[in-house]
DNA sequence: ATGTCC
């Protein structure tokens, strides 16, 4: 494959075989995947070949081997021009993304006792792992789980959960719009069912944070952040009902995309044009999923503020809520015309620039807020977008594996994991010795590089470091 | 990521 040095931080993957644009790739030499132990670079070059695809097949600073797509892949696709929509341009965990909350009170006043009194309430209160729980029970899912898929925390919000100003503070005002719940199958509901307001495992997290330097004053100020502020990170996604439409939406594909004469290099990119039946469905149960996935995160949202009202008699305000999974209707400009693409963004957030329309006002002057988190127990960043910034405004979701959860495991022993992070002052609560040592920093790249090089190479801007002295794992 | 294969 041949990769040139365009400028530094932006490498392209020169078009060969059916590839109809070049592949770019945004980071260091360093970032560059090894092409003898990853396939990801591969994938940048098959995505290229979809039909409508435009500029180029991005992929972000922390690229890895993902499902048929790489994971922090951007690709979009020309609606209007024959393009295509791909279930694995978005990935299993649809909507899978970031809520960041910040307290009103600064570590000073969160020592250890405090600190283990709320880490208690917050264990409590966030039913995770693999097993069963939910903030809500499935009798009050069911009830609400149509109003759930349709309109996301926006009709938590009309319910009583939470507060306007959350929704202003959301992507998308809280809820994906076109949200066609009739697409989602009585399967991918029934196991939404019981798993309403829950965590999952895996790399899913909630921390405590604390605000550890604050690189550019102004934006965060305008993001309510300030050094030494007490935050709350979730990352989390939509379950087993994203992942259950996922699935079957990449069934259908699979059988019909030959009706529309398209061919791909890898069945894991099996796709049909955005306006046809089966691609208007799948936008339609995707945006359902979303809308689960924002719920999702409210709801644990919801159940933070009260374990802070609890212990410490806090208020505390959303920062943010932004996925990193998902496919989009976009309009931008290309070639000089405007242009209706399909952006999809897998393992990619959404990095608006200032005055961008879909900003919220008393954002127009800094952009939007990207919540990137790291490594269990390292850091996580806030970044903001820039203008300018490239692949249809994305930027890097987080530090990206560069070991198997196998390989983890076999490295690391949790229980020793556990004892050198509460040595080191983090509260640790987790639900299995395996699982935390499958997340073990070790297993994943440094997300302080990923992040430095995402600022580097134009696509957001570096606001503040967060460091966690509480983590709560699935 | 995921009732880690209906």
């Amino acid at each position: 494959m041949d990769i040139v040095e365009e400028r530094p931080y932006r490498f392209r993957v020169e078009r060969h075989g059916d590839m109809r644009v070049p592949g770019v790739v945004f980071a260091s030499r360093a970032l560059i995947p090894d092409a003898r132990a990853d396939k990801s670079l591969e994938q940048v070059a098959n995505v290229a070949t979809l039909p409508g695809i435009v500029e180029a097949s991005y992929a972000m600073p922390d690229i890895h081997w993902g499902y048929g797509f790489p994971i922090g892949g951007v690709a979009a696709t020309d609606v209007t021009d024959g393009g295509v929509v791909s279930p694995g341009g978005v990935g299993f965990d649809i909507s899978c993304g970031v809520r960041l909350l910040a307290a009103d009170l600064t570590r000073d006043r969160m020592p250890p006792p405090v600190l283990n009194d709320l880490m208690d309430r917050l264990d409590e209160g966030t039913p995770r792992g693999l097993g069963k729980g939910a903030v809500w029970p499935a009798r009050d899912s069911g009830r609400h789980l149509r109003g759930v898929l349709e309109s996301g925390a926006r009709y938590l919000v009309e319910l009583g959960h939470g507060v306007r100003r959350d929704l202003d503070r959301c992507e998308d005002g809280g809820g994906v719009a076109d949200a066609q719940p009739e697409h989602v199958s009585a399967r991918a509901i029934e196991r939404g069912r019981d798993q309403l307001g829950s965590l999952g495992s895996g790399n899913h997290f909630l921390e405590v944070q604390v605000v550890d330097e604050v690189h550019d004053e102004r934006i965060a100020a305008a993001f309510g952040l300030r050094a030494g502020q007490v935050c709350v990170m979730i990352h989390c996604g939509s379950r087993g009902l994203g992942h259950q439409v996922c699935t079957d939406h990449v069934r259908t594909m699979e059988r019909t995309m030959g009706r529309y004469g398209i061919t791909v290099p890898d069945r894991q990119l099996a796709c049909v044009p955005v306006d046809s039946s089966e691609g208007r469905a799948y936008m339609g149960a995707m945006a359902a999923a979303a809308n689960y996935g924002r719920a999702n995160r409210h709801l644990l949202g919801e159940s933070v503020r009260r374990a802070f009202h609890a212990v410490a008699g806090t208020d505390v305000e959303l920062v943010y809520d932004v996925s990193h999974n998902l496919a989009k209707l976009e309009r931008h400009q290309i070639d000089g015309r405007e242009r209706e693409l399909c952006v999809h963004r897998k393992g990619a957030t959404r990095a608006l620039p200032p005055a961008h329309p879909e900003l919220p006002g008393d954002l127009a002057t800094v952009g939007q807020p990207v919540l990137i988190p790291g490594t269990m127990g390292t850091s996580s960043y806030v970044l903001a977008g820039v203008p300018g910034g490239g692949a249809f405004y994305s930027t890097c979701h987080g530090a990206g594996r560069v070991q198997s959860r196998n390989q983890a495991a076999k490295a690391v022993n949790g229980r020793t994991l556990r004892d050198q992070m509460e040595a080191g002052g983090v509260a640790v609560r987790g639900t299995s010795w395996k699982g935390l040592a499958e997340e073990a920093p070790t297993a994943y790249k440094d997300v302080s590089e990923v992040v430095t090089v995402s600022e580097r190479a134009g696509l957001a801007a570096l606001v503040a470091r967060l460091v966690p002295i509480g983590v709560l794992k699935g």
